[in-house]
DNA sequence: ACAAAATTTTAGACTAATCTAAAAATATAT
DNA sequence: ATATATTTTTAGATTAGTCTAAAATTTTGT
């Protein structure tokens, strides 16, 4: 409704292209990883990145991968800012589970009307965070620094906050809701099985649970202070 | 999300097909009048139509004209359930104007989720109007029939419920805003001028306000009981 | 009834987004 | 260092939706 500047294909590239950046601390990401990640072939990311760097929305040397110029980051933010504030909606007014929300959020994100996004945010009460813990963008484009580590890194007895997911797959998320472990909840891990590398952790001071290593590596956590 | 089965623009023409064909009594629509209303030109509406006959959503006989078939109806339906549900919510929930909702609703209603329509109905508490007084058809596919009435049409002296809007342009809801004729307020028709056939109209049974004739032909309302 | 006008369809072309297969460039491994 | 493997790009098609111009059909007016 303001400009349909963009094709949602575009935005959905932008968006990956930020993601992706981010998930490497920066560097350039690969015709290979987007295809995987836009659910395509090389060659059809190969149109697409000329498509975009022709638009200035991308930095792009050939063979050599692509990050996002100002332009494609601003577009990019604001994609996310709109999938994440609609994930707010989602869980918290209409009740879905965090595992059930990322394709309908998928699809809403791209409805373009600024006066839409900052009703919705202010409905929301001007949410800072998605139901997966990850921080949402302000209205001028702004990504909010956080500084999560992973459970796995942080040290035995060290009692810790969930803060977010690394993974968003319906099966983890699920995984954890069957272990009760949810955002926000306090975590300490207790031992690290020798035979499988396996947690043993406090939940919330009260109750032992066992997770893998793989589910570990996935909590995101903050010092608890 | 659910499954996708056709594109924005395929769900676009059934629900004008729906529409304009409800407006004509169940007469054939014409081809120029969909360009009209799709905002293309007859030759691209041609084609549709034989693709939409091609997966039978619509009865097509060459120069005839067309209408729904009942797989094409149920579609049209969905589509209007959720654009007049999402116009709900943005005027309910985010207290935009009925006259600010139209084209974000236009992008609203081709989201594809039966669980969000589903747990976005009962968010509203199950509306059985939209923000512009229009039946929402229900879950089953479904739509209520109504029996409005234009006012131009009612006898003087009658009183009468502002029941619904037979125009949707912002200039004309607009209109009605400045005049504080909302849907539900009491409506008497005092006089018909002889000069402009302009209207002298008593106001939820207190002030008195004129209205032109165009303005008289395109507000609905019902016999107060 | 029939010519003129209006409407609708067809023909042929264009753009966006995708694909497969082949060619080019880069990375890797002895 | 160079052959082999991997990654990326290019070439050439395909599909959806649109367009203009021309042909076909229906409607209208006398
Ligand atoms: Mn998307
Ligand atoms: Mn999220
Ligand atoms: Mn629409
Ligand atoms: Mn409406």
């Amino acid at each position: 409704m303001d400009n349909q500047l963009l094709s949602f294909t575009e935005e959905n590239y932008l968006k990956i292209i930020y993601l992706l950046t981010e998930r490497h601390n920066g560097n350039e990401v690969s015709t290979n990883q987007l295809a995987e990640h836009t659910q395509t072939k090389a060659a059809s990311v190969s149109d697409m990145l000329r498509k975009l760097a022709e638009k200035n929305y991308i930095n792009y040397r050939k063979y050599q991968g692509v990050t996002l110029t100002e332009a494609g980051e601003q577009i990019a933010l604001g994609v996310i800012r709109k999938h994440r504030l609609w994930e707010v909606f989602l869980v918290e007014k209409l009740g879905f589970g965090w595992d059930e929300i990322h394709d309908i959020a998928e699809q809403l994100e791209h409805i373009d009307s600024k006066e839409l996004t900052k009703r919705l945010d202010d409905f929301l009460e001007n949410p800072k965070f998605d139901p997966h813990g990850d921080p949402i963008p302000d209205a001028k484009g702004k990504m909010p620094s956080v500084s999560y580590q992973k459970l796995s890194e942080i040290p035995l007895n060290q009692s810790v906050v969930m803060m977010g997911v690394s993974v968003h797959s319906p099966a983890f998320l699920q995984h954890l809701d069957k272990q009760q472990i949810n955002l926000g909840c306090g975590l300490k891990v207790l031992e690290i099985s020798d035979f499988d590398k396996s947690y043993s952790i406090l939940l919330d001071g009260k109750t032992t649970i066992f997770v893998s290593n793989e589910v570990a590596k996935n909590l995101l956590v903050s010092i608890d202070e």
